[in-house]
DNA sequence: AACGCGGGGGT
DNA sequence: ACCCCAGCGTT
């Protein structure tokens, strides 16, 4: 015989959240304002990205760009410096791409249209369904992060939250859920909850505004989800950059468009192969990297860094100019510059680390 | 459907 | 050391 599900009611449920999320949301910037740019502009910004990072990073953005004709009009440099350290650069080359599209090809106006808007570059399921509730009250229930391990406890879900294979099962419970008459409030009450409450470890239940609907809570089983696929292990990878000094200058490379760390700027090197010291991968990857020559090469540092997928250790040079043109081989764009003026330019934090070294 | 893509906070 | 985060695009 069929247990009876505790959701009966999904008004119930409603109702119960909303009243939560009126008395207990955290103050945000991007909330309280109905403009659409705002709203798309942090929604970009939170993919992946915990809420107290964004902010600052959300309030110099908008400030550098505040409305999408000025975002559009800008130098795609320009806001990659507003983006270095944030991370996952493809967002910003992605959102200053759609803000282009959006001024060229749709009036200048987000679109107050679903369809239209999740054709854009960087907008996705997820993003489409939050800037559309949020800012026009259009009825797409949000599935992010926080709300598929609210789901998954809501109803003892067993599909992984990190498996592809399941985004189909939490749409469909969200889309259940959902408030159609404040899909907006609806969205962010499950995303807020998700974070504050329904957290990954020590969910508070007992303090939970639905918790007479968990599945979980009710059988005590919230520490056994969501159900998680296990990850691989991360490779480690070491590698050698060089300082090139010609004068009071020194050589930085732009890294491509697309894949990792993509248009940001970088000191050339590349991986220390197998019986490779870490000085001679430095020269070898110089000479292929840019075409250059170096001479009195010394050891300034070593840094670590981590990837989601890999990490790397990183031995740091300083080395002279000795003969040869920049050819680029790898990189899109090189450029001697003054130390003081790597600021500048977008750099990794990885680059990051090192730098202040490099001026002592 | 699987994988690449940052960086940092929390535990 | 590991998990997780207001995901998306490519293959």
């Amino acid at each position: 015989m069929p247990k009876k599900p505790l959701i009966q009611h999904s008004q119930d449920f409603r109702d119960a959240l909303l009243d939560w999320f009126r008395d207990y949301q955290r103050e945000m910037p991007w909330r309280n304002t109905d403009n659409p740019y705002y709203i798309w502009v942090s929604e970009v910004m939170l993919q992946q990205t915990q809420v107290k990072k964004v902010v600052d990073y959300y309030e110099r953005f908008i400030e550098r760009f505040p409305d999408v004709q000025h975002l559009a009009a800008a130098p795609l440099q320009d806001v990659l410096k507003v983006w270095e350290g944030l991370g996952y650069y493809a967002r910003a080359r992605n959102l200053h791409k759609a803000a282009q599209v959006i001024v060229n090809e749709l009036g200048g106006e987000v679109p107050r249209d679903y369809a239209t808007f999740r054709k854009l570059p960087g907008v996705g399921d997820y993003s489409a369904a939050a800037v559309q509730s949020i800012a026009f009250n259009e009825p797409y229930a949000a599935v992010d992060g926080n709300i598929k391990r609210v789901v998954a406890r809501l109803f003892l879900m067993d599909a992984p939250v990190n498996d592809a294979k399941s985004a189909k099962q939490f749409q469909e419970q969200a889309d259940e859920l959902l408030d159609r008459e404040a899909p907006g409030l609806f969205n962010q009450a499950m995303m807020e909850l998700g974070a504050t409450v329904c957290r990954p470890q020590s969910p508070t239940c007992l303090i939970c505004p639905v918790n007479a609907f968990c599945e979980a809570f009710h059988t005590a089983r919230q520490d056994e989800f969501p159900k998680r696929r296990k990850a691989k292990p991360v490779p480690e990878h070491h590698i050698a950059v060089g300082v090139i000094y010609r004068g009071d200058e020194v050589l930085i490379t732009q890294r491509q468009l697309d894949g990792l760390l993509g248009g940001l700027w970088e000191f050339p090197g590349g991986r220390i192969a197998d019986g490779e010291t870490a000085e001679a991968a430095c020269a070898r990857n110089i000479s292929e990297v840019v075409n250059l020559s170096v001479s009195d090469i010394k050891y300034l540092t070593r840094v670590r860094h981590a990837f989601t997928h890999f990490k790397i250790v990183v031995e740091v040079f300083v080395c002279d100019y000795q003969s040869g043109e920049v050819v680029l081989n790898g990189p899109r764009d090189a450029k001697w510059i003054q130390v003081e003026a790597l600021s500048d330019y977008p750099l990794p934090r990885v680059t990051h680390k090192f730098k202040d070294k490099l001026i002592a």
